[in-house]
RNA sequence: GGCGAGUUGGCGGAGUGGUUACGCAGCGGAUUGCAAAUCCGUGUACAGGAGUUCGAUUCUCCUACUCGCCUCCA
């Protein structure tokens, strides 16, 4: 049996995974709150949880794996995004929605099985709320509901905290309806302005936190195998969440396995709009960084330690995946050939690959893996090399190879360029032929300079890669 | 103050109780009119101290440093 170990914030242990359905093996990451553009760092645990969800469909079967990631579409951000823009919360969150959705998918991520959104949720939260009320775990205070940390004793065990502790370096708010300082709001009253529902509490919203536990119970039920997120998140948000989904059901013990990804950070520092180094997804991708880059740099470290986004890092990956690309192009790779392979039941990512996965998703190890693949390059490898790619979804478009490698014009489409520069690199073989190298260099300097770059083969033969930097403009120098 | 993660060769970054990845850069070589590309070769590094052990970079403890969270930022 293939076994996968996954490391469990819960016991801080890397533990042999061990479905409750392996029919159905349920997982679910928490999503984004929607009011703006996706920064680089929303990015990393949706690359890392798909990662996780191809493995399992891998394992365990396509159809026999659930995956939810909720939209948070409630939000006092989103509130006062709409009070300052003046837009409506339906427009910013229907819009923002759609871009993260876009962005997602422009570095390789597959849509959940469920996407909820938690305003399609709030009878469902009500119902959990007064669940909670009805046994104590929760009460009502001016129009507030409060969860009463005290009443659930395993509260803080996520995170390693004691109750005791975090109030004494409290830096909680203080209300004077609050029987703990540590108690958090369920749900909150909200005036005329502000988006609210009915609820045995008056009109009002709910807080954050409860919307995961009543999606997750809704979609997965109480018990299921798998819950992620962003280490931020693990205090208080999923203990939050623990703590409400354990006592509205504690018949269940919520998610089995833990899993967060440590931050994201920006050439060494941490990433924020204050010193200048925050950016989004859309803004690598508007400034030509492939998806497909973003998500190798990001699979190059592992997901439990921080990863540092770097220009050197980039750099580098793109060349290794041009390299890549290459090798396939060369390989005759195209969708083509890999529908073929499919439909022949040849198509199966290397073993090497996927039991670097298996091991905590060791993704950096799943590259090395590929790595060893490439440089062995017989016929076998290749085609396990091109499934591995495809299975960690590194390829964009398999009939674009030649161009992502940074050769082949002809599919750019741009024929005028096309033919200057073939004329230029024929003037070049005829001064070639005359040993006139002086000419020869010159024209191959002002094709460089113009980001059109020379390959002498064998025989005498020339051919040519556009770089990213290509300039048809600086080609009429050669006209 | 509390909690957690980490400290590996020039850089990035895995991993392991003994055989010491991999990538980039560097160096040497092959090839090439010159480049580029490619190929071959080349690197005993694991923060410091103590302990366990026949043996620790890998286990335990201590120290130093870095980073993150505790401010509804993944």
């Amino acid at each position: 049996m293939t076994t996968i170990k996954l490391h469990n914030t819960k016991t801080r242990k890397r533990e042999v995974f061990t479905p409750i359905d392996d029919q159905n093996v349920r997982m679910y990451v928490c999503g984004p709150t929607v009011y703006d553009r996706a920064h680089l760092g929303n990015a990393r645990p949706v690359i890392v949880f798909d990662v996780l969800n191809r493995l399992l469909r891998h394992v365990y079967g396509e159809d026999h794996v659930t995956y939810v990631r909720n939209f948070t579409d409630v939000d006092d951000k989103i509130n006062a995004r709409a009070a300052e823009s003046g837009r409506t919360i339906g427009e910013i969150t229907d819009e923002t929605t759609q871009w993260f959705l876009d962005d997602m998918a422009a570095v390789g991520a597959l849509e959940p099985d469920h996407m909820p959104r938690a305003t399609a949720y709030i009878p469902q939260m009500v119902e959990m709320i007064e669940g909670l009320i009805a046994k104590s775990h929760a009460y009502a205070a001016e129009g507030h509901v409060l969860f009463a940390v005290e009443s659930y004793k395993k509260y803080g065990a996520l995170s390693g905290r004691s109750i005791d502790d975090m109030i004494a370096g409290a830096r909680v708010e203080v209300a004077p309806y609050k029987r703990n300082p540590m108690d958090f709001v369920l749900w909150k009253p909200s005036d005329v302005a502000t988006p609210g529902w009915d609820s045995p509490w008056g009109r009002g919203r709910p807080g954050w936190h409860i919307e995961c536990s009543a999606m997750a119970y809704e979609l997965l039920g109480a018990h299921f195998d798998i819950h992620g997120g962003g280490n931020d998140l693990m205090f208080p948000h999923h203990e939050n969440e623990i703590a409400q989904s354990c006592c509205a059901h504690p018949e269940s013990e919520f998610a089995n396995v833990w899993m967060h990804n440590e931050m994201l950070q920006v050439e060494g520092k941490k990433m924020s709009k204050s010193l200048g180094n925050f950016f989004t997804v859309r803004d690598l991708l508007d400034q030509g960084v492939p998806g497909e880059v973003i998500r190798f740099v990001m699979l190059s470290t592992h997901y439990r330690k921080p990863m540092d986004w770097t220009e050197k890092k980039r750099e580098e990956a793109e060349k290794t995946l041009e390299k890549w690309y290459f090798r396939l192009a060369e390989a005759g790779y195209s969708s083509d050939m890999v529908k073929m392979l499919i439909a022949e039941n040849r198509w199966k990512p290397a073993e090497e690959v996927i039991s670097a996965l298996r091991d905590d998703l060791n993704t950096h190890g799943a590259i090395t893996a590929l790595r060893k693949l490439t440089s062995v390059g017989t016929a076998v490898s290749i085609s396990e090399f091109a499934a591995s790619l495809d299975f960690l979804n590194l390829v964009g478009d398999w009939d674009q190879l030649a161009l992502k490698a940074g050769i082949g014009v002809t599919s750019v489409g741009d024929n005028e360029s096309n033919s200057v520069i073939a004329n230029a690199l024929l003037n070049r073989q005829q001064a070639k032929k005359s040993k006139n190298f002086q000419e020869a260099d010159r024209i191959r300097e002002m094709l460089e300079d113009a980001g059109v770059k020379v390959i002498d083969g064998a025989g005498g033969t020339s051919s040519f890669e556009l770089g990213s930097d290509f300039e048809p403009a600086k080609l009429d120098a050669l006209k």
